[in-house]
DNA sequence: CCCTCATGTTGAGGTAACCTCAGCAATACA
DNA sequence: TGTATTGCTGAGGTTACCTCAACATGAGGG
């Protein structure tokens, strides 16, 4: 019964992260897409085409890191940009038709692997989870 | 109340993790050390002066990789390498006055910035949250 | 004592996934 | 019509890892 470390608890969560990760890597491996790939394909299937400054917003990271996920995306033929008809500077990147498929594909894979990542905890672990990292999310704006 | 969803549950992962790698950087900012810095130095107060293939073992990365977090340590005057006298293979890393100082002072900084981290969850949640990432990260081995 | 195998560390070289800064084009606004 | 803002991207980092192979040393068998 002693306190719990918050330092510690940071470090935890690097560490379980950093597991993830590579269990996150190994499931796509079959279709050679990295994590942050795999991310934005799941954003893109979920929320529709958009631009590459809303996926960034969606992805939590710099438009600009947005522009080299959607090159990656092009470059294996997932996506493809299109101007926007709406504002001549901006573009709408879109999942071609290969891109959905593999995004179903990948979508039950990445379930399994999260599923078995997480099977350790119960449901409800999963749940009071889900609301802890919820909670951590939403601070701070 | 919609049923919890795992893939979600990763991308909560990820991005709640770096975030905090990001508060824990600014932490550190004062000293110039990076989060992974700042955890080797942590290992070594905590669990004293070791080889680094025991370092790899405790920050969970590479037995090479903690190679170069000496070299970086070395090269800010935080740690040494000595011979181990036990081993004529291997080397112990050592932190220097300068690192143990640094060590007092980061981890006063580092408890704050992940107190205010965690801050937005309760003691009871804090708690739970350690559990949980114990759970993860003690599964499979 | 030698031979082989395992262990500890490190050089070389690579990668993913970010970042900032500056520039260009287009839009919005006063 | 001039100025500020927005959207994207080129250029050029950076961090924190990784693998592979070399090299020295240590440990156990015969």
């Amino acid at each position: 019964m002693h306190e719990v470390d918050d330092e510690g608890l940071a470090e935890e969560f690097f560490s379980v992260s950093r597991r993830l990760r590579h269990r996150t890597r190994e499931a796509l491996l079959p279709w050679e897409l990295t994590p942050s790939l795999g991310r934005a394909i799941s954003v893109l299937t979920r929320h529709g085409d958009m631009r590459p400054g809303a996926l960034a917003e969606h992805l939590r990271i710099a438009p600009r890191s947005a522009t080299e996920v959607a090159d990656d995306l092009q470059r294996l033929g997932l996506a493809e940009r299109h101007p926007d008809p709406a504002d001549r500077r901006a573009v709408i990147v879109t999942l071609t038709d290969e891109g959905r498929r593999i995004s179903r594909e990948i979508k039950a894979a990445r379930h399994d692997a999260g599923e078995q990542f997480f099977a350790t905890l119960s449901a409800d672990d999963r749940a009071e989870l889900t609301r802890l990292l919820r909670k951590l999310r939403d601070a701070g704006k």
